[in-house]
DNA sequence: AATAATAGTGCAACCGCTTGCATTATATTA
DNA sequence: TAATATAATGCAAGCGGTTGCACTATTATT
């Protein structure tokens, strides 16, 4: 059992050439000639040789590692997001650290120290909730290393961005729910101190207004979207005499709570009210009724992400781009009222 | 805009020392006087050093590094292994490399190679269903990697495994069943090739022999649980004069598929058929009724994974356990029939 | 056949940190 | 005070590749 490791100078000596040599063989150097190539080639399967990427990485000074910061991995879209960003990646013979913020910004910093200190080639995030300065991020900029972001983005670093239209995706559900019948359209979104949640609530009250559908006060609620807030908004709305008929969640772990309170207080869903939700989850599929959502091709999100990120490094072209994906409106029976004006 | 990263020459010239006496200070070597230590951290901060683990790797002959194979980032179960792992390489100041298989074999021979080249200090991973063999594994072992499986296990391999009872956990099930009414009590699980289906099987069919329950012909299937499969089997039990009142499928997924189409059968859940699964998700609690499940703990399994192989690493033990993580019964709606022997 | 151009290979420095051993400074002991 | 033990620091050789440049072997050009 050979405990140490075969490298290039095992070959090397077993084959009288130079180490050199058989960096360049193995690599393909154009510098070798075919017969060389080949003899090293075939030495070096022969005894097992494995490269050594560490070592490789030290000289070349890069190490063909791009680090990713999620939130969370065990959450559905950013889970998405990695599997897309991880098979970009593979594709083009890198590696992939994935890192978790925790939702906070300590975390987020200490990921990126230690990014920096394994010298990735390049950085893509999504940022934690708590994060509202970019400083860690810039500061892997200044050392070479480029920055994408997706989804949770700041617009304070300079950066290529892959987002989805918040607002348009909000205009396309209440758009969705007034022509399914709603009259009395609700939403229920994080904290504005995220972009994402004030597009996505302004995105929700235009369409009401391009529709002639008032917005009822008290229909547009704000708040950090934990479970008690939620069911604190659902009795507010509830114990109304004119409560919503239709509810549009600007998160999709949101509308699961949502449909599932709604149940508990005896709603007949979609009849009595609609609920679509800002972001698709299996889930959604399986929920009774099933739950229309505003799809985020995480994916693809995180494989385009890849892939600017990628070019950015291998060309170094500094242009940053706002990519912005697409959204696709998932209609299932959470917003098919029987006497809706639009049926599919 | 200062180009090149800050090294510890950088620091020891700036204060006449050598490079040594750097590395030493900065690690906290009892060998350096505390006032030198200080000058050296005090420098270091201000000229904004990071250290560069890709040199640091190479010489200590050690990444701190450790890799994790599993099927599919995107799963929830795996990614709340991922989730535990993580976070305890975390804690123990390492850094975690993630990669997917896919489920195919020539994906998982890849990724070793990856990891190998890589010099991680440890492997973690869950087989592909695909994985009959694992000489890939035994690579890594023989090249000094450790590797920890869990879940998808090969006994092939000697090394330190953390599972699940499967026979247990499929027996519970299956006892759940009949203790709240099921007189038919109908299997669905995938190949045999897979121990850990043949596992669930026998601990259903030992169940229903304890309890006095004829396991009807036809009742216990293995398939590849696709979608077509699953359809399969459900035409081939609805279409019998007498159908199944319970069904126990091997695996999650098979489970949500099951209770859709029991709806789109007309069946009453639970009172005409009870439906559990074996792993559990977020959606079980969603869905119409709710989905009782065995419940595996993914986050749990993923940290013990990894304190296990972590100290295998630091302590160079070579005894390997078979560690046996706990489940849960998680009793929903979808299988407390109205007329049930037994009510929690 | 002599010269120039080109292809193939080797030398050696380097990437940045670590570490065994040698050396020097300081403290302890006789 | 000299001899010895101990603490603090420095030297230099790695770790395993990569790469610019020098050198030799081969081929093309006149």
């Amino acid at each position: 059992m050979s405990r140490r490791n075969i490298t290039i100078n095992d070959i090397a000596s077993s084959l009288n050439v130079a180490p050199s040599t058989v960096s360049r063989a193995l690599n393909n150097s154009s510098r070798i000639s075919e017969k060389t190539r080949i003899r090293v080639q075939e030495k070096a399967r022969e005894l097992g040789y494995e490269i050594n990427l560490i070592a490789s990485s030290l000289s070349k000074e890069e190490t063909g590692t791009i680090g990713l910061i999620i939130p969370g991995i065990n959450r559905f879209f950013f889970s998405q997001a990695a599997s897309g960003v991880e098979s970009v990646v593979r594709d083009r013979g890198g590696r992939l650290i994935i890192a978790q913020s925790n939702e906070t910004l300590e975390r987020e910093k200490e990921i990126t120290r230690m990014f920096q200190s394994y010298r990735v080639d390049g950085v893509i995030a999504s940022l934690s909730v708590e994060t509202d300065e970019v400083d860690h991020l810039a500061c892997l900029q200044s050392r070479n290393i480029p920055v994408v972001l997706f989804d949770r983005v700041h617009f304070g670093l300079e950066c290529t961005k892959v987002v989805v239209d918040n607002f348009e995706g909000a205009y396309r559900a209440a758009t969705h729910l007034v022509k399914t019948g709603c009259k009395r359209p609700a939403f229920i979104g994080g904290p504005f101190s995220s972009k994402l949640f004030q597009q996505r609530a302004d995105g929700f009250s235009e369409a009401l207004r391009d529709h002639d559908i008032p917005l009822q006060p008290g229909f547009l609620l704000t708040t950090d979207l934990t479970t008690t807030d939620v069911h604190d908004a659902m009795r507010k709305w509830m114990s109304r005499s004119d409560p919503p008929d239709g509810i549009f969640t600007a998160s999709a772990s949101t509308g699961l709570l949502v449909i599932r309170i709604a149940r508990d207080y005896q709603l007949g869903i979609p009849d009595d009210i609609s609920i679509i939700t800002f972001g698709n989850e299996p889930c959604h599929e399986y929920t009774h009724p099933s739950l229309s959502a505003i799809d985020m091709p995480g994916h693809d999100i995180g494989a385009t992400a890849a892939r600017h990120l990628l070019d950015e490094i291998r060309y170094g072209s500094s242009e940053h781009n706002l990519v912005i994906a697409p959204l696709q409106l998932r209609i299932r029976n959470s917003t098919l009222k029987k006497d809706g004006w639009e049926k599919p």
